[in-house]
DNA sequence: CGCGAACTACGAAGACTTTCGTTGACACTA
DNA sequence: TAGTGTCAACGAAAGTCTTCGTAGTTCGCG
């Protein structure tokens, strides 16, 4: 039935769903031990708090699981680059109003970036008005 | 009695309370009336649910009011600048592992931004670099 | 077989957010 | 003065998110 299924806008991932993405996206697919001792290790997590997560993000959409074994498996359904390009944009839209140097700006002055980091930027930027051609 | 208060890390603003945030920085200090007219044009929202954002907001301290008029008049503490690198420092943080490139990466690939916002960006590259030294 | 370890499933509590209806205070005016 | 419009205050409902305890299942092993 799934000509019957509504096709959800896929939601933007909440604070905590994002910690357990990021690890996925690190890891390929994990299981719940490993998504926790990963976790673990920055700030103290149940373990079933984990699987309750990933349980949840399975509903939503945003995860897939393989049950073959006894200890499924956990995979992100869309890539790191989908994701993190929503995350720009809603922050792009929402916070900036759509101004891209206004965001750059901003990030940079949070925090010091080295000459490497600029000019990597500066490559990004070229590249990014070559493909405009 | 300041020094018994605490002082709190000032949270980033939730959703909703980022779009008053963002009429009051664009308006300057405005009562609910004005700030309810301003959201209204976008989508649908009720006086009330602006005016109890608002005392909530006050209550955390993310506005300060003036009730001197009838009407009360609301300006938000913290100045959008200020607001908008914390923003922008958490997501580099949450999501982009503290990468500026990636971040800018990713925020260009979500939308076209025109040759002027590039090279607006670069001359702030420029600029940051020139302070560095 | 019977036990303990490793796992999943489930339910529920607690905290936050968001939204709005209702009430009551005030002030202006016909 | 009674009626009308403008506001703030409050309470409460509904929806999310986050966290974890508890119960039940399965597997390997002594």
């Amino acid at each position: 039935m799934s000509h019957t299924m509504k096709r959800e806008p896929v939601k933007t991932p909440t604070s905590s769903e994002l910690e357990i993405l990021r690890v996925l996206w690190e890891r390929g697919p994990s299981t719940v031990k490993e998504v926790h001792e990963a976790l673990s290790g920055s700030k103290p997590v149940g373990y079933t708090t984990i699987l309750k997560l990933l349980q949840i993000m399975t509903v939503k959409g945003s995860v897939t699981r393989n049950e073959h074994d006894r200890a499924h498996v956990y995979e992100a359904c869309q890539p790191a680059e989908r994701t993190k390009r929503q995350l720009a944009g809603e922050m792009l839209d929402r916070v900036f109003g759509g101004s891209a140097s206004e965001l750059v700006l901003h990030a940079l002055s949070g925090q010091k970036s080295s000459h490497e980091e600029i000019e990597e930027i500066r490559r990004m930027l070229d590249e990014y008005e070559r493909k405009l051609k």
